[in-house]
RNA sequence: CGCGGGGUGGAGCAGUCGGUAGCUCGUCGGGCUCAUAACCCGAAGGUCAUAGGUUCAAGUCCUAUCCCCGCAACCA
């Protein structure tokens, strides 16, 4: 038997603190599409996913939510599994870090490189809270430049840590990277690799004592292994590093480890670094795809414009919401998601075109040729365009997949849904029925449209695994789906000459703008653009009761005094009058209000708010606003100073 | 001069080695009736952010400038 060639493909493994938005599923429908399409380009494929369940994040969050850090991880990570079989993805294995399996791999690479000298004890310095025994780094600091979780403040201290020697492999990775012009893709992040690595790598701190939510050193078991360490040998221990030689040989380098661009560069520096360490190959390939935008925004909890893929998968189907990210983004640049566009994705290419044309084809042959077809004969100039078009884009196709050109590949198989349609009213079959002496030319008619869907479905089938399923099962072909290969569509006339075929069936109905009207009416006023995130801010704002809203003190103040902030943009100082004491105010209102506008005024203001420092000024209160966009308005109104605001 | 991404017909995007600007949606007009009010054809609509430069030739290369968006900050 001829020998497979392998093709090893991973995903990130995904964190664990909270749940997976619409960004998560795309990277992984990428990861899938990429791995599907190779096994059907005859590839022995090996892709794996997974989750990063340790650090001091996920014991905090756990401990907050009063279980084990395990009992909390488990109940995520089965939503990520979830999520994953409801978006059909094909991976072959799951690692999570917190197996057994991959707690060895990571102690034993820590021990290989420790015994060549490449790790070291050294000081950790860092910014500590006592109180909360944990590590904050300068930028999680609050505004008081105090510990984010008990506002109380922090110092500096050094705690004794390992290290990696990354500044021994530093030159070694620049020169790899320089001579592998594809290692790192798209070619914009390369450049800032480069960019980045000459300014000099600094060794790596890969454990701490601060928490224990993680994998002991193994020659010093009060540290734990410190995330990257940790995270990114997950890709070699599923394929076999310590217990499966053959298999490790097999899969190892990674032809691709697919990544979000805000952790390329982990990838394409610690993680070979280590691996020059273990004296491994390197990976072939570092992707670094873009980012999800929703509503113009990049999508974040704080924004509260996060969107959920179970919530759209049961609405839309998993296939369309692949077909959506697959064919409507660019893989290395950011794209847009939103709902109007995956409608009108939905209707135009998966209803009118493709569902369309299959539907039509078979009710054709139902009607014309009492649902079997007649062994074509002889071909016109018109069928001959067609079939050449159905094997150059099988050509075309194939070159792009290889490749990675996701979104051009399927817009070229689109673009042949389109030629097939059009070959229908280039031979306007309802006219060859209604003549007895042309039933052969109906007959090839009907056959090349059946071959020309077997083609297309398999086609699509990396992308949407079901539908393609579907329709080779409408079209009633004899063989069976899960076998089928490229090279089964590589020549024209693999479907039999008789072939008796389905009843026609809906693929995608159409989404009615009524019915999606129905339910937001409200909010599309408001702006479309609006509505996810208002749909999303629902959730973030929770039902507060009357006692607690009484808590919050608001009064009708007046401003005495404005002046901007130093070497700020957005902040000015305000003083103002509560009628019975003045008090000074920092406020973001610059960019809408000069100060002299704003002296006189009559505003509203939460008055026992805590303080806070802002650009070294004590703030005591805070004015409200209304924003839209990138308008905003103080909340100004015609009442005496001293007002109660209820 | 903090780092990075980007400015291409109404919207969203392509544009590989520089060779006359494409796609999808939308709009307008026509055709067809097998079909999920679908499908097919045609049209309108762009000085490719701006200004210079290199070149026989620039959306594409170079320089400068402006604007937008992430991250980071200063939104209490």
């Amino acid at each position: 038997m001829e020998k497979k060639k392998p093709f090893y493909i991973t995903t990130p493994i995904y964190y664990p603190s909270a749940k997976l938005h619409i960004g998560h599923a795309y990277c992984t429908t990428i990861a899938d599409a990429i791995a599907r399409f190779k096994r059907l380009a005859g590839y022995d494929v090996f892709f794996l996913t997974g989750s990063d369940e340790h650090g001091q994040k996920i014991q905090q969050t756990a401990e907050a939510a009063g279980v084990t850090p395990i009992e909390y991880v488990d109940g995520i990570v089965a939503g990520f599994q979830n999520l994953w079989k409801e978006l059909h993805i094909s991976n072959d294995d799951f690692i999570r870090t917190t197996e057994e399996r991959h707690q060895r791999v990571v102690q034993e690479v820590f021990r290989r490189i420790y015994e060549k000298g490449d790790i070291y004890k050294g000081s950790y310095k860092g910014l500590y809270c006592t109180p909360c025994e944990s590590y904050w780094t300068e930028h999680q600091l609050d505004e008081n430049g105090c510990c984010p979780d008990c506002h109380r403040p922090v110092q500096e201290v050094s705690e004794e840590a390992y290290f990696f020697k990354m500044s021994k492999y530093a030159d070694k990775v620049l020169e790899y990277i320089e001579a592998n012009p594809d290692f790192i893709q798209p070619v914009s992040r390369r450049n800032e690799m480069i960019n980045f690595i000459k300014q000099g790598l600094e060794d790596l701190c890969i454990s701490r004592t601060s928490f224990d939510w993680g994998i002991p050193v193994p020659i010093d078991t009060k540290h734990v292994i410190y995330v990257w360490f940790d995270a990114l040998t997950n890709y070699i221990t599923p394929i076999g590093f310590l217990d499966d030689k053959e298999k490790f040989d097999k899969y190892w380098p990674a032809d691709l480890h697919l990544v979000g661009k805000e952790i390329v560069r982990f990838h394409s520096i610690i993680w070979p670094c280590i691996l020059m360490a273990l004296e491994l190959p390197l990976p072939k390939m570092i992707y670094g795809h873009g980012w999800l935008i929703v509503g113009g925004d990049k999508m974040s909890k704080s924004k509260g414009n996060v969107v959920d893929p179970l919530a759209l998968i049961e609405e839309f189907s998993a296939d369309a919401i692949r077909y959506f990210l697959l064919r409507e983004i660019n893989l290395g640049q950011d794209g847009n998601f939103s709902r109007d566009a995956l409608i009108t994705r939905i209707n135009s290419d998966l209803a009118n075109d493709l569902g369309n044309l299959l539907h039509r084809t078979l009710n054709m042959i139902g009607k014309f040729q009492q649902g079997s077809l007649i062994p074509p004969q002889g071909e016109s100039g018109i069928d001959a365009s067609l079939k050449a078009d159905a094997m150059e884009t099988v050509k075309a196709y194939g070159e792009e997949m290889e490749a990675m050109q996701l979104s051009s590949a399927i817009k070229k198989v689109w673009a042949f849904v389109s030629r097939a349609n059009k070959y229908i009213d280039e031979t306007a079959p309802w006219v060859l029925a209604k003549d007895a002496g042309r039933k052969q030319e109906l007959a090839n008619t009907m056959y090349n449209l059946v071959e020309s869907l077997r083609i297309i479905s398999v086609l699509i089938s990396p992308y949407m695994p079901v539908t393609a399923e579907r329709i080779w099962k409408q079209l009633g072909l004899p063989k069976e789906f899960s076998g089928v290969q490229l090279s089964d569509i590589q020549e024209w006339g693999g479907t039999p000459g008789d072939l008796k075929v389905g009843v026609p069936e809906q693929l995608f109905p159409r989404i009615e703008l009524e019915k999606e009207e129905a339910p937001a009416r409200q909010q599309k006023a408001a702006g479309k653009k609006e509505k996810a995130k208002a749909d999303a801010k629902k959730e973030e704002h929770p039902e507060i009761t009357m006692e607690e809203f009484s808590k919050i003190h608001l009064r009708v103040v007046k401003v005495l005094a404005a002046e901007p902030v130093p070497k700020t943009e957005k902040l000015l100082k305000l003083t103002v009058d509560l009628g019975d004491e003045e008090r000074e105010i920092v406020s973001g209102i610059a960019r809408h209000y000069t100060p002299e506008e704003l002296i006189g005024k009559n505003v509203v203001m939460v008055i026992n708010l805590k303080s806070a420092k802002i650009r070294g000024i004590v703030s005591h209160g805070m004015v409200l606003a209304a924003s839209h966009g990138d308008d905003m308005k103080l909340l100004d109104v015609d009442m005496p100073v001293g007002s109660q605001v209820r």
